[in-house]
DNA sequence: AAAGATTGCAACCGCGGGGGT
DNA sequence: CACCCCCGCGGTTGCAATCTT
């Protein structure tokens, strides 16, 4: 199906929000919460459209937002989530409390990305603040993930994506995603029942062995959404695989 | 001090999926 | 069963802020 143009074009304002607006947005929100986007932004007197709405609320104007710099463990976080998921962002930012998809697609492009370029070319050099030289300018204009060859990381990140997006839920082979864990022959992993029952028993009694995945698997468990728990697990699984087969090039 | 280059963030756009009718 | 509407996601863009020369 084909969507609704967006804004429907007709006298909405588009571009920055103002405090006014955002105000507006928060009381009708905390008043009348925000059961259907597409009416809010009429019922609040707003002249956005719904989906701009949804947006400012979710990227910026939620309570439980955390602001700020990203920790070490946060970026950790994601560049290790990034390995197993690629780029689904809102899985991601799952992972991490009061961090949006759209704040950590941001903080992966602008600076986990370089960083990890960087650091795979030159381990040791810390990668540049700002204003980039050369070199990391080079390094930017590699836009396109795929485009550099190089790069373990970019590879490594790549791959789950692919296999993810492309693989049907049921067709368990993790193809690429495992060269560079060991199995490096072998074109295809495929699962066996001792993977299933050493990951199964690794996510029961996993205690403290990984940043988020822990706790925050147990706080989700609590919680009665049974499609949450679902990519819970496939997220916990994927880590939990990826942490095995690293493991095990030890 | 000014101009140009670069970065980082907020917002927009288009697409696909899910659910309701 | 097919269609339609709405929501959410990921990619991309625009622009203000910051840095370098």
């Amino acid at each position: 199906m084909v969507s609704a143009p967006c804004c429907e074009k007709m006298g909405l304002k588009r571009g920055p929000w103002t405090a006014e607006e955002d105000m507006t947005l928060v009381a009708h929100i905390e008043q009348h919460g925000h059961s259907n986007w597409r009416v809010l932004p009429k019922q609040a007197g707003l002249l956005r459209c719904g989906k701009s709405c949804r947006l400012r609320w979710i990227n910026y104007l939620r309570p439980d937002i955390k602001r700020g710099n990203f920790t070490s463990e946060e970026e950790e976080a994601i560049i290790q989530l990034h390995a197993m998921l690629g780029n689904r962002w809102s899985t991601i930012a799952a992972r991490l409390p009061g961090r949006t998809d759209n704040e950590i697609k941001n903080v992966w492009h602008t600076q986990l990305k370089k960083r990890l370029q960087s650091s795979s070319k030159s381990s040791g050099q810390a990668a540049p603040k700002r204003k980039a030289n050369k070199p990391a300018v080079a390094a930017s204009t590699l836009e396109d993930p795929t485009s550099d060859p190089v790069s373990a990381e970019q590879s490594l990140a790549m791959s789950p994506e692919q296999s993810l997006s492309t693989s049907s839920a049921t067709d368990y082979s993790m193809a690429s995603s495992l060269e560079n864990t060991g199995s490096s022959s072998s074109e295809e992993f495929q699962i066996d029942d001792s993977f299933w029952s050493e990951t199964l028993a690794m996510s029961v009694n996993s205690s403290g062995s990984g940043m988020e995945t822990s706790d925050t698997f147990g706080a989700d468990s609590a919680s009665p959404s049974s499609s949450n728990n679902e990519m819970d697990f496939w997220v916990t699984l994927f880590m939990q695989a990826g942490d095995m087969h690293s493991l095990s090039q030890i």
